[in-house]
DNA sequence: ATTCTTACA
DNA sequence: TGTAAGTA
């Protein structure tokens, strides 16, 4: 299938798919043509793409990831010991987020909390 | 009508 | 990531 209709079939656009292309997440053959042509599979490879995009993995990340994923009808099934120990990491960089906006939120609320007594001086 | 590449108010 | 340009 062209570009188009993987676009279509997996709610992205073709500008993604190219993208994904670029950072070396697909690798569609090429027609004489020149155009794309994506195997029929490639629909949930990208959804997998998807899947960690929205954990917040960068692609050069993903491009780790997804040649450990066995079959594409699988819903990232966990292979080779690569694949875990990345997510472990990626794991541990969430908690490090979350401590780090948990800490941003609680100067933010002590500053509220100090204008609302108007008058003093606050942080 | 679609896709391709390149480039950017 | 969207979009415009100029092709194939």
């Amino acid at each position: 299938m062209r570009i188009g209709e993987l676009a279509r079939l997996t709610g992205t656009t073709p500008r993604a798919l190219r993208y994904y292309e670029e950072q070396g997440l697909l690798h569609p053959q090429r027609r004489p043509s020149g155009y794309r042509e994506y195997a029929p599979d490639s629909q949930h490879t990208v959804r997998h793409i998807q899947l960690l995009l929205s954990a917040g993995l960068n692609t050069a990340t993903i491009a780790e990831i997804v040649p450990c994923i066995p079959d594409e009808t699988t819903v990232l099934a966990p292979t080779c010991q690569e694949l875990l120990d990345l997510l472990a990491e990626e794991r541990d960089r969430i908690d490090a987020q979350i401590a780090g906006l948990t800490g941003a939120k609680d100067v933010l609320e002590r500053i509220m909390n100090t204008s609302a007594r108007s008058g003093e001086q606050g942080v």
